[in-house]
DNA sequence: TCCGGTTATCGAACCGGTTCGATTTTTATC
DNA sequence: GATAAAAATCGAACCGGTTCGATAACCGGA
């Protein structure tokens, strides 16, 4: 492989010179740029991006930390910050913490000290702790998803009180009271918020909720899966489920099958988030979903300005919050 | 950050005996050894990975290649990677080439800029120019998922004959004759593989394969429905299809529901390969899968051991074939 | 006590770039 | 043609480690 001194030594000029011209041409004489440009080709000159970013103290890679990267709402994001870094020659690398937070802040510590440019993490936790470690990164970055209490950042995300609200009020225009909600962990905003818009929606509309109809699914699909049987086995049972997330809707439904209800004749189903391939699931359920493309449009222009453009760094954090989309399925009757 | 000036000038050591207790203690005397360590910890010292790689001309990264993070396929692997990995100190940076040639290919080059210790690749492409690029790789490497002819590297992957050849006598056993294939790119091993099992079992049944039976899905969703279309408009229609990967499956699923077939009712269905919450999808898709786990942990053994190894790198490539597994659903009936 | 052979430690060169102050060359002005 | 200012180029130090040949300290045996 050849190096800077190779380049340097065919064109006849210094080390120094060679670097000063391919990072800043025109700084640099007609003629040598020419000179170093064609010993560049003839040697074919790719600088080290490691010796690079030692020197600099800085690379050119992006990092990104998510809970799941199998999930298709990292999917679209990911996908978004690639191509747009990609245009601004920046490189990314995909990380999974598989939501533990002992991983992610290990990875996050792995990235930082390969010296990455900046940072786009879902983070995966909350508490005094957590908030102290994410602010003591001190690379260009920008939170999404997750809002976490207490973190000064850049934080890209959907609005999920009015994710929560939307279902509900489409439930309880159905003519639906018995509403049971399969809530998210309640220490996570975007759990907290979905549940804030179910509580609301029906207390305005004057309808009370059942304690029994609110069960814990924790997002997963396993304790989704224990909650809505929870909810099955009761004597009255509630004549509509809402799904704080798509794993938990998905999940309930799996034992609503089981135990043979029928949905949505027995019971009507909604969800937020979608998933993939939720066309052929039958019934095709009702929901709102986030505009993930959209999500990470932002969250890749908002990092690369702070990385690229002087000065952006220091701009206090901003919230960017999108309003999720309702997306009408069969999965709910009226009553 | 604390260097390892920083630790030698506390420990009243050279800089290279430091360098040296840290790499290899045990050729440091006992009480310099502990001089070091405790300045160390006084200090903080964490050595700078990207210097590290400089001076020793690789990293403890290894790259990770797919065509689509987002398929579970690869999650599975992904995770049994990283976790292997991260037991021998290793970390996995993951990419994904959306299948495209020219994107894999930078990607790689990334990569080995990166100067990382190891590749886990699934090509994405095939061919002479593909193979001499593969070859020019001289990074430890395995490649899995897709066997591509005159790759000469470790492979590991399922038995996709077996797969093709399982469903097809599945189906046979109920009685079907009129069995359609829904088959990927044919340049792709794994595709034409999953062919000749089918053709191959069809032949040694006696049953003669209906040219207008055999369509091609590319794998993907939209080539997928489009074939599926193609033969459920014909007025002599297959009692049968087989889809030669989930994708091209259910987008079959989703023709059939859209033209109002009832599966397995008029047309029964069975697939390779599964897809996330494959259990509430109606019908349970009979389906033929691969043993993602093994087939990670595979993986990722042989590139450990290859990398840490001394003398492995030299091994002749092998290859690992796993046989798939048949699970049954209810999406095929008798006839 | 001297010698040969280990074992421990050190210094210097190196990995491949960047950066900045100093020096040289060019250009403009008088 | 001399001179100041501007532009181009260079040298050396640096980023933070590793590596290896050389030197120094230590050991047991004659």
């Amino acid at each position: 492989m050849a190096t800077i001194r190779d380049v340097a030594r065919l064109a006849e000029v210094s080390v120094s010179t060679v670097s000063l011209a391919l990072s800043n041409p025109g700084r640099v004489s007609q003629k040598t740029l020419e000179r170093i440009r064609s010993a560049v080709a003839a040697v074919g000159y790719v600088a080290d991006p490691l010796a690079q970013s030692l020197a600099r103290g800085r690379s050119k890679m992006i990092g990104l930390v998510v809970g799941n990267v199998g999930n298709p709402f990292f999917g679209d994001i990911r996908r978004e910050l690639e191509n747009y870094a990609l245009e601004h020659e920046h490189f990314v690398l995909i990380t999974d913490s598989s939501g533990k937070r002992e991983r992610e802040q290990a990875l996050v510590e792995h990235l930082i000290g390969l010296k990455i440019a900046g940072l786009a993490l879902a983070p995966s936790s909350f508490g005094p702790d957590y908030v102290r470690f994410v602010e003591s990164i001190k690379v260009p970055m920008v939170c999404f998803d997750q809002k976490v209490k207490g973190i000064e950042r850049d934080f890209v995300g959907s609005d999920n009180y009015l994710a929560g609200a939307m279902l509900t009020e489409h439930l309880l225009q159905l003519g639906h009271r018995r509403i049971a909600f399969i809530a998210g962990p309640q220490h996570m905003h975007t759990a907290s918020e979905r549940y804030r818009g179910f509580v609301e929606t029906m207390a305005s509309a004057g309808v009370e909720v059942n304690p029994n109809y609110v069960v814990d699914g924790q997002f997963t699909r396993s304790a989704g899966y224990e909650a809505a049987m929870r909810l099955l086995i009761q004597p009255e049972r509630p004549t509509a489920i809402l799904g704080a997330n798509n794993a938990v809707a998905l999940a309930a439904l799996q034992a609503m099958q089981e135990l043979g209800f029928n949905c949505p004749g027995d019971i009507s189903l909604c969800m937020i988030d979608d998933v993939q391939w939720s066309n052929v699931i039958t019934p095709r359920i009702t929901m709102v979903v986030q505009d993930t493309l959209k999500l990470g449009g932002i969250i890749a222009r908002r990092l690369l300005q702070r990385i690229t453009t002087p000065g952006a760094a220091a701009e206090p954090p901003q919230d960017f919050v999108l309003s999720p989309k309702f997306v009408p399925g069969n999965s709910c009757r009226r009553v």
